[in-house]
DNA sequence: CCCCTGTGTGTATCACGTACACACTACGGA
DNA sequence: TCCGTAGTGTGTACGTGATACACACAGGGG
C-alpha cells in the first residue's frame, strides 16, 4: 500500500509573504540586486517561480516592500536627546542600515508608493527637529544637507569597487595600470600617504564629515531660528 | 540598369564607438538606464544589434564609457581661483552633470576600470587642494565631504519620484492616500507648509547645503591645516 | 584584379519576468 | 462524513534582453 506513489513529488510547500520578503532581502544583501531574481528567489524558498506571484504582485512590488522593511530598520530619533545626538544617531543607524544594504542605497528615496516604515521615518525626524525649534526652512535645509550626506556617503564609499576584504593596494594598482606612469601625480600621492597608509579605513571618514555638517547646522540654527 | 538591384536591402550603415557613446547616452539621458538595451540601441543607429559588438565588448564595457564621457563633462577645478571658488565651480558643474545624466549618478564611483578622464578628475581636485596648503588627510575628509554631499543630493532629491514638471501636491497626495489621516502630522506639515508653497524648488537647497560644507571646511582647516 | 581583413547580418541560445490555465488542499457547512 | 469553494502552488509558454557563432560583404593593398 504505497499511500504516497510519489513521495519525492513536491510536499507543496506553504509560502506567505514574510519569508518570502525576509529571502529576498538577504539575497540582495549578498550579491546585490542583480542576484535576486524571480526565479532563483523561488528556487531558495523550494517553490516554483510563479507561487512568488500568490504573494507579491510584481517584482516592483517585491522591491517596494524590501525597501520598506530597510526603512524600518532605522532607529528612529529618539524623544529625549537633543536634537542634535538625536540627529547624530539617526545618522549613524542609517549608515550601517546603508551598508548592510548596499541595494537599497539608490532606491530608498526614489519609490512611487513609500510604505508606512518610510513615511513613519520622515514624519519622526521632521517632528523631531521642529520640536527642537527649527523653523520649516531651517528644518528644510538640515534634513535635505544630512540625507544627502548620509546617502552620498553610503554611495560614494560602500559602492567603492573595493570592501574591506580587498587589496586596496593591488585594486588601485590595476586601475591606474593602463595608463602612463605620472600621468595622475596628485592622485597616487594621496592613494600612497593616505589611502595605502595601514590604519585607514574609509568608514571613519563619515563622523568626521557628520560631525562638520552638524556643528554647521547649529551654528546656522542659532541666525535662523 | 538596376545598378542597384535591391536598394531597399540595407546600405550597410558604417558605424564607429563614438556615434554609439553618444546614441546610448542621449537615450539613457532621457529614458534612464532601463532605455538602453543593445536592441533598442542598434535600431536607432539603423544597424544589426550584433554590429555594436564590434565597436564595444558588451553592455557593461559599453556604460563604462559612457561613465567616462560623462566624467569628461565635469569642469575642472580651475588653476587660479581659490581653492572655495575652485571647489564651488566644481560642485555646481558636477551637480549640472548629474542632473543631464541622471542614469550615472549610481555609476560614477563603483566602475572597476575607471576611465582617463574619470582618473584626471580626481588628480585635478586632489591637486586643487594640495596646493591650497590641505593636508593629506584634509584633502581626505573635504573631498569625501564634498563628493558625499553632491552626489547625495543628487541621489535623493533627482531620484524623488517627482519633477518639476509633475503635480508634486497630487503626488505627495498619492502617496498619503493610503493611510489615515493625520498619521503623519509632522510630515503633512511640512509638506504643506514647504514642499507645496508656490516658489518651491528643491535644487535650491544644493547651495545652501554646499555653502555650509565649504564654510565648515574653511573653518576645519584653519586648525588643521 | 583578387584576396584579406575588418565590420555588419542572421540565427540561435539562454536567462528573465510573468500571463494563463490547471491542480491541489484545507476548511466550513450540510 | 463528505463535498464545494477559495486560496495557493505548478507547468507551460511567451516576449524581451544579452550575446555567441558562422557567414556575407566591401574596400584597400598586393
Amino acid at each position: 500500500m504505497a499511500t504516497e506513489p510519489l513521495p519525492e513529488s513536491r510536499p507543496r510547500r506553504r509560502l506567505s509573504r514574510e519569508p518570502v520578503l525576509q529571502t529576498a532581502i538577504s539575497r540582495a544583501d549578498q550579491g546585490g540586486l542583480e542576484a535576486l531574481t524571480m526565479r532563483s528567489l523561488a528556487d531558495e524558498l523550494g517553490v516554483a517561480p510563479m507561487a512568488l506571484y500568490r504573494h507579491v504582485a510584481s517584482k516592483e512590488d517585491l522591491v517596494d516592500a524590501m525597501i520598506d522593511v530597510v526603512f524600518g530598520e532605522i532607529g528612529l530619533p529618539s524623544g529625549g536627546a537633543d536634537w542634535k545626538n538625536a540627529m547624530r544617531q539617526r545618522a549613524m543607524s542609517l549608515r550601517g542600515v546603508l551598508a548592510r544594504h548596499r541595494w537599497a542605497i539608490g532606491l530608498m528615496e526614489s519609490r512611487r508608493s513609500p510604505g508606512p516604515a518610510n513615511l513613519r521615518h520622515h514624519d519622526a525626524v521632521i517632528g523631531k527637529l521642529r520640536a527642537a525649534g527649527f523653523s520649516v526652512e531651517m528644518t528644510a535645509h538640515a534634513y535635505s544637507l544630512l540625507d544627502s550626506y548620509i546617502y552620498g556617503f553610503a554611495l560614494t564609499k560602500m559602492n567603492l569597487p573595493f570592501d574591506a576584504s580587498d587589496d586596496i593596494g593591488a585594486v588601485a594598482q590595476s586601475m591606474l595600470e593602463p595608463f602612463p606612469v605620472n600621468e595622475y601625480p596628485n592622485l597616487v600621492e594621496f592613494l600612497s600617504e593616505h589611502v595605502l597608509k595601514p590604519g585607514y579605513d574609509y568608514a571613519d571618514e563619515f563622523e568626521y564629515g557628520l560631525d562638520l555638517v552638524l556643528d554647521g547646522l547649529e551654528t546656522a540654527r542659532g541666525g535662523a531660528a
